[in-house]
DNA sequence: TTGTAGGCTTGTTGCCGACAA
DNA sequence: TTGTCGGCAACAAGCCTACAA
């Protein structure tokens, strides 16, 4: 007899939280609404894919002729997730595409997609070499402290509370905040070291504590990206993954019948799913020619946004063979020198000469 | 500019030691001769996805009627494999379908597989809290140290020595290896706890030891079977993966194009790629009628094979719609009561009444 | 303002035999 | 024969301030 032990719950679906998931996830990242229509790209699918496989796309995997590289669908599904090893954010949707007469009906105003609101009382810091050793805990930076963390009563001596704070998996994290020193500082002890450990946290990685408005204290991670995490998946070859991803949306697409896909923010290059609003706005009603200037968003260290404008260089397919006719990175794009990028994944690789990049029209 | 730090690399195929690897595996696991003729059932690698990504099949999966239950293919490539963070053991397999022209050439008398030959001068026990606790280190069975540890110097007082051990990522491990206490016992100290901690065991996982013929000691570990380890792989939908395998044997087998697959011994439930000879035979060379009696092979806790006699309760298609004619757990069997069942993964359930399991004529 | 280091206290790890299952 | 415990010693974790960047 196998007995199924009541409590556990394998693959449940809990609402995560969805400030902490954004602030997660980056300034960048925008999920589109709930019922909505959307523009999927097999091509950017795939592209997450092979990043998250490490493995390039090569020549056997068969054409979809029958499948086009941009499908216009239905969202019927969007879960925020989080990985329970790493807390990576990822969100899993569900995507019917439409047929020739479904596309036909008018836009609604709300497709446009929910823009990654950040939060307004949080604070973002990567973690020193101090702050991630058994030695001490956690310097908090004087303003963040002040502006996320409840007062202090500084009628004890030295202030001191207790801190609660939840992570993305709804689990409370207990802190002891004090302020003490010479000259005073804001510091976590009690709990830190528990914390840097659970997590696995190295110097280098980023904590985020958000204070929201129902009073409470938010508290996710973003990891320093280290190339070599990427594992191989032993569950199923990158081929046949490539292979997957492809049939199941030529399938789905053929039979007008739901598919599911994930988009992990952290892991893909691009945004692979985008309102369908915002891509016709951008393709049809944009005007674009080689040497007009372009505008680019990058996310920068502190998790801000910072403006690149570069010039057009090129318009036309990537991949003229296999993706015909594709609006996936069908703009080529030079950026001018000493633009000091930093990507998504906090992996921030300076580039010193001009680099030149292709881009979609919709991008940001 | 993007570095590649030189001595990383990602993805590097190494001659993982193969009496190790076997050990792990279990004394059922038995991996097909490299280039000799295999069958390949789409049905068992689809349950080895279903098993490792927790989820059943549903209707969503297109039927692929080109790709037959059962595919006769050359095997190009085998390597084993051990997960970088788990250690489980798995196999990479290069299969290519073959034409029925090829087919038809007669069989090679070494096509049977490489059965796994376990070795002799090996050990395995489950660890216990104390052996796995930080309080001290591990307790090792008498007849065991003295059967694959070198001797100790008992001139020495206490008799100790350091012993060097190698696991399967050829990384060398270094314990203390002492005969002390009253009465006296062999124990593992300095060294045990990082080997603990490294490798996250806990109790109830096993470890085992072999001394081979090059007077090396090398070091395995199996895991007893958390169910919930079993992560959703947020890179790509269970319902894609399905269909991915499907459609990367359908079109290798339209193309006669090589494909490749892995096998997980300890997350699937039966071997799906069979040497050729072993399937004709069992196939082609044996009768099979309702109310024969039938031998499985189970390995019990102390990895030793046990054998079970059944009585077969019926014949026929298990999914009839899908796989007509498929020899793929064509035989029903009843087994009688009492049979304590310990499975590869260790998760040791206790059958108190009949059951029925669909099997295949080749299977062990 | 905040990262790191030195001093000092405290809690945990880890080696030992005793004892009992 | 071997799993667990209490004793004890060594060590690392963790709280504090000082100092400098």
């Amino acid at each position: 007899m196998i007995t199924i032990v009541g409590e556990l719950v394998i693959g449940e679906k809990r609402c995560l939280n969805s400030e902490l998931w954004h602030a997660c996830a980056g300034p960048l990242v925008c999920l589109p609404t709930l019922g909505s229509r959307v523009v999927y790209f097999p091509q950017g699918h795939s592209e997450q894919v092979a990043a998250s496989t490490n493995k390039e796309i090569d020549g056997h995997i068969p054409n979809y002729p029958s499948l086009p590289p941009q499908l216009i669908c239905q969202l019927h599904n969007v879960t925020m997730h989080a990985d329970v090893e790493t807390d990576e954010v990822y969100a899993q949707m569900t995507l019917q595409p439409l047929t020739p007469q479904e596309q036909k009906d008018t836009y609604l105003p709300a497709e446009m997609g929910i823009s990654s609101k950040q939060p307004t009382n949080y604070f973002c810091k990567t973690l020193t070499a101090s702050d991630t050793s058994t030695h001490g805990g956690f310097s908090v930076p004087r303003r963040a402290a002040e502006k996320v963390f409840p007062p202090l009563d500084f009628s004890q001596q030295p202030p001191a509370q207790e801190l609660i704070a939840r992570d993305l998996h709804d689990v409370e994290w207990k802190f002891r905040h004090i302020f003490r020193g010479q000259p005073k500082r804001h510091l976590l002890t009690t709990g830190w070291s528990v914390f840097v450990s659970a997590k696995r946290l190295v110097a280098g990685d980023s904590v985020l504590f958000i204070w929201n408005e129902k009073n409470q204290l938010l508290l996710g991670i973003r990891r320093a990206s280290r190339p070599q995490t990427v594992m191989p998946s032993s569950v199923l070859s990158s081929d046949s993954m490539h292979i997957g991803l492809l049939a199941a949306a030529a399938h789905a697409a053929a039979t007008n019948s739901r598919f599911t896909i994930f988009y992990n923010p952290r892991a893909s290059p691009s945004e692979f799913v985008i309102p369908l609003s915002k891509y016709a706005k951008a393709v049809y009603h944009t005007r674009v020619s080689v040497g007009m200037r372009f505008r680019m968003l990058f996310e920068t260290e502190e998790s801000s946004v910072r403006r690149y404008m570069g010039t057009i260089t090129g318009i036309g397919d990537l991949d003229p063979v296999r993706w015909p006719n594709s609006h996936w990175r069908s703009v080529k794009v030079r950026y001018s020198c000493y633009v000091i990028v930093s990507a998504l994944c906090n992996d921030h690789f300076s580039v010193t000469n001009d680099f030149s990049v292709y881009v979609m029209l919709f991008q940001h």
